[in-house]
DNA sequence: CGACTTTGACCAGCGC
DNA sequence: GCGCTGGTCAAAGTCG
């Protein structure tokens, strides 16, 4: 096989094996032509057209592809629990405390209410540009004391009466961060990735106008589109009923947001990847299907 | 028309 | 009691 070096749009010398791996897991490359150096010419390449991908490293190559698919392999989610997290003063929540007395027993309480469960997660925004499977609902927006950014109230829409709810914020210490904070849990089941995206035609992350008035409160949007699986999804009994099985080992469904590019990516390199590996068919369903799937989120 | 975001108002806890 | 703060509500507007 013939091996070539390659100046990805990364800057980084790769061979074409590594060249893809590169391409699937920068959140920024650019599809157009790749150039690389063969010998003393420059070259483009175009994905995939010129894609061989060496059978001796297809394992890693197929590892690398689902890494983002299982969380336990994927690098882009930090859950960190609550009580481990260290969190910038500026970012340290008040106390939570039950409400002892409430003056209006007809209203509902709403209000700093005891939370039992809080998981504290924190991404970059690059590495957070995922899709959670969940859909949430922002229900409130308030700028915090110490911080310069505001922090969003998003509560689960996936079905009426749910409790969950979710926290963004900025990390004031490191503006590329985000952290995550879900509270309470999910009082049902996992929503179908399509269904839980039902209505919500606003969940989309790159080209669609956004609605006016967000120059200042892009992070915390996209942000919550992002995500993270928590926990309680992890565990959730759902979760794997939707599993894949894959030659005896399970593979958790996608939870990442793949750029639309990148799907259609996936739909080219169909053909190609069938015809040179044939056995592996039944991987590329699960990459089309993948696709097709986080397709659906952005689209 | 339904689901979404935005945003000001409201409520409750806390510290002084 | 008052002001500050975090969390939530709900009306208004947007979008497909």
């Amino acid at each position: 096989m013939e091996h070539w070096d390659c100046q990805a749009v990364t800057g980084e010398t790769c061979s074409n094996n590594d060249a893809f791996i590169s391409y699937m897991e920068n959140p920024e490359f650019s599809f157009g032509p790749l150039s690389f150096q063969h010998g003393d010419e420059d070259h483009l390449m175009s994905f995939p057209e010129v894609f061989e991908p060496n059978p001796n490293v297809l394992d890693g190559l197929m590892e690398e592809l689902y890494k983002p698919f299982c969380p336990e392999l994927n690098p882009y989610t930090i859950p960190v629990l609550e009580d481990h997290v260290e969190e910038p003063e500026c970012q340290k929540q008040q106390p939570l405390v039950v409400s002892g007395t409430n003056k209006d027993s007809t209203k509902p309480k709403r209000s700093r209410k005891k939370q039992q469960h809080r998981v504290v997660k924190h991404v970059t925004a690059d590495d957070g540009l995922q899709s959670d499977i969940w859909s949430w609902r922002k229900y409130g927006q308030k700028p915090i004391k110490g911080s310069p950014y505001p922090r969003s109230y998003y509560r689960c829409s996936s079905s009426k009466g749910c409790l969950a709810r979710k926290q963004v914020e900025r990390s004031c210490s490191d503006p590329r961060v985000f952290i995550i904070t879900y509270t309470a849990e999910h009082n049902h089941g996992h929503p179908s990735r399509r269904n839980s995206l039902a209505g919500s035609t606003r969940n989309k992350s790159s080209t669609v106008a956004k609605p006016k008035n967000l120059a200042d409160k892009n992070e915390p949007h996209e942000v919550a589109e992002s995500t993270v699986l928590s926990p309680a999804v992890i565990k959730d009994e759902s979760v794997k009923q939707e599993s894949i099985t894959m030659e005896g080992g399970k593979i958790l469904t996608p939870d990442i947001m793949l750029s639309d590019e990148l799907v259609e990516s996936f739909e080219g390199f169909g053909d190609l990847f069938v015809d040179q590996f044939p056995d592996l068919s039944h991987e590329l369903w699960f990459m089309n299907e993948s696709a097709t799937l986080t397709g659906g989120l952005l689209n």
